[in-house]
DNA sequence: GTCAATACTTGGAATAATTCTAATTTGCGC
DNA sequence: GCGCAAATTAGAATTATTCCAAGTATTGAC
């Protein structure tokens, strides 16, 4: 990443964390580029073995409590899949997510222009969570 | 519930248990009747606690393998809506959940006649899970 | 720049949800 | 009815997450 690239990139970070009553660390920071890194969907525990790469004194805690705040920002997305761990994914733009039942690996699949689904009077949607569950190309029988 | 409506009940558990390699027992039917019961998607302690009322000598490992078998022959779905525990849902026609972030309450939403998605070439689905976060008519602020 | 208030980080303990284990019991095909 | 595999049980173990208390760092006021 280019020295331009990364003050943007920090500079936007410090400014959504502020207008969220969140303040800037390096550890959010970190956390941060760990997830844009690599985009696969990792759990809060592949995060933190990931963190601690360059950043080895990070705990699991700050690890939950960054990833959390970056949610709360809606700089990152959480979502479940299976039984078990969360996942988080900084890909904000309207997708959703394909789980592969035998491989467990997950893909992001763009929408449709049009995902609204009609709700009864008085419900007020704030964010769909699309999962699709299946087999990729790879393990197709 | 009439005796001929139960007699139903359990002959179509059976069948249903029999064809995916499962066996009928009293706990199964018991755990599936008690989500019938009351259809409010209540997570695996909650089922435990109602199942105990009637049959008070089951036990938790019991009820998450009945709830495993009844996910596995297509009885019941399970759901993740927030971080915690998995909630179940013997309701089997097509359609997604709406969860209210306030009371935390779970509503039934119907889908409309085309939920379907685009996927990339390959990619086979086999179950869409939909859950729409928000505020429910009672917590609109 | 200094200071104080308070949010954040840390390691470890605690909790919650689920799965595993080993002994016993039960359902079901023969 | 018999025998075997599967299911049940209580409790231990594991996994994922949250809580806690002490020290540290960030931010805004001066």
């Amino acid at each position: 990443m280019k020295m331009a690239e990364k003050k943007h990139l920090n500079s936007s970070l410090l400014e959504r964390l502020a207008t969220n009553g969140f303040r800037f660390t390096p550890q959010r920071e970190h956390v941060y580029s760990v997830l844009l890194e690599k985009r696969d969907h990792p759990t809060a525990e592949e995060v933190f073995i990931r963190a601690k790469r360059r950043m080895p004194d990070i705990s699991m805690a700050t690890v939950y409590n960054c990833l959390d705040a970056l949610v709360k920002c809606r700089l990152v997305r959480q979502v479940a899949l299976e039984r078990g761990a969360a996942r988080f994914c900084p890909n904000m733009q309207e997708h959703s997510h394909f789980y592969c039942d035998s491989c467990e690996q997950v893909f992001d699949v763009n929408l449709p222009p049009e995902p609204v689904i009609g709700l009864p009077r008085g419900f007020k949607a704030e964010r769909y969570d699309i999962a699709i569950h299946g087999r990729c190309p790879e393990c197709k029988t």
